[in-house]
DNA sequence: TATATTGCTGACCGACCGGTTAGTAATTCA
DNA sequence: TGAATTACTAACCGGTCGGTCAGCAATATA
């Protein structure tokens, strides 16, 4: 026995109950830094402070570990802001600014983001996670908005639209920022002001989705 | 001498002048359909019909490879653009909407949607890539766009509003159509229409855009 | 202190892939 | 036709990474 281990700290210890929410926080770091493909599982054992093998007493495989990773973090997120939605009662247009804004300021600006941007990514190529991503994730917030969007046309404060298609043009905006803060950053000089973005975001949809606008509609076919 | 050979096709023909092309058509299908750090070389040879010994002939190594596809494909489509902008003497706002619409014909609703596609997912791992196709492409579309919207505000067609960050507002749901087009094929029962997204983008943002609004204009402020 | 239990390690495997190169065969030219 | 040229092939190399497992050392128990 080496000198150092007699009264030193022994070369590990056993921590059980520890361990796995320390190698999920380890994931979601290289996850969101590297992306899914890209990230090996000797360096989130690394960052997690255990071997790999280790990894591998609690989590099945790397599928499995990020699979995790999601229901721990964004799935719990959208819980959230399913809560937040069904119990507003003000008008529509502060329900979906405050949606937006929420939405940013709880996955947008957090870690959470890179892991949106990794699985628009990625999901081509691990068919497997992309449906339980697109079935956990994506499907249920879809509901959220145009539930909500519905309620703004219901109650007259909406114009009437196609709400299938503008729930995902509304969310485009927002989800290409989380994608942008994740890319490119090597080569953008100054990156984009988040708030700024969003101010003239809803500044130009609000603007678009107002039913009471005393100026004949905009012609909407496409020729 | 093999018998098949004495009066078939020999095994392999020399085609310097072929090759080239039919490599960067290979590696343009198989970036796109599995992104650049996915793509083995190994398989754009054999699509190209070539042994991967072969490309090495032609392009110094992958990176190079991948740029040729960019400059081949993407740079040559943004050189147009440019030129119809600039030569448009119509209404700004239907200079906007043709742009979009040419943009998508062009390249959201071709193979050349995967690029954009493949350098927003991996930039982050590749930044030389990232460099490079932010100078060649992203710079310079921003840049164009931007002169658009100052060309609508400078002649009273749009709101005055922040160009930068509109620019970034109104590319967002064209590239994220472009990169939904790539992602979660395998999840989503029914795909985007992209005439009926368009059409519905459009409708927001021009009317959102629009500086004859009989109407206060909605206040812009975060708060 | 002796023994049993088990959380954990780290060396290892096999498949993969970008890039290299010795050698071969298609073509050209004398 | 034979020699010279060169486009091309295919085997190979070194490094990487997900996943495995025999064994060890930290703790529990008595």
């Amino acid at each position: 026995m080496p000198l150092s281990e007699i009264k030193s700290k022994p070369r590990w210890e056993r921590r059980k109950d520890a361990r796995p929410q320390e190698v999920l926080a380890a994931a979601l770091d290289l996850f969101v830094e590297r992306g899914y493909a890209a990230t090996r599982l000797d360096d989130v054992a690394a960052r997690a402070g255990v071997s790999k093998g280790t990894l591998y007493l609690y989590f099945e495989n790397k599928e499995e570990l990020f699979k995790e990773v999601v229901r721990a973090n964004l799935v719990s997120a959208l819980a959230e802001a399913e809560d937040y939605v069904s119990h507003y009662t003000g008008k529509s247009r502060d329900l979906l600014r405050g949606f937006i804004l929420r939405w940013w300021k709880h996955v947008g600006e957090t870690k959470l983001s890179g892991i949106s941007k990794l699985m628009l990514a990625e999901s081509g190529n691990f068919p497997d996670v992309a449906r339980f991503y697109h079935e956990e994730v994506i499907q249920r917030s879809n509901a959220l908005i145009i539930s909500l969007l519905e309620r703004g046309i219901a109650r007259g404060e909406f114009r009437p639209i196609d709400t299938v298609n503008a729930n995902l043009v509304i969310v485009a905006p927002v989800v290409m920022l989380m994608m942008w803060k994740h890319s490119f950053h090597s080569c953008r000089l100054e990156p984009i002001s988040a708030p700024d973005y969003l101010d003239c975001f809803l500044d130009l949809l609000l603007n678009g989705l107002q039913s009471t606008a005393g100026f004949a509609p905009v012609p909407q076919s496409l020729n």
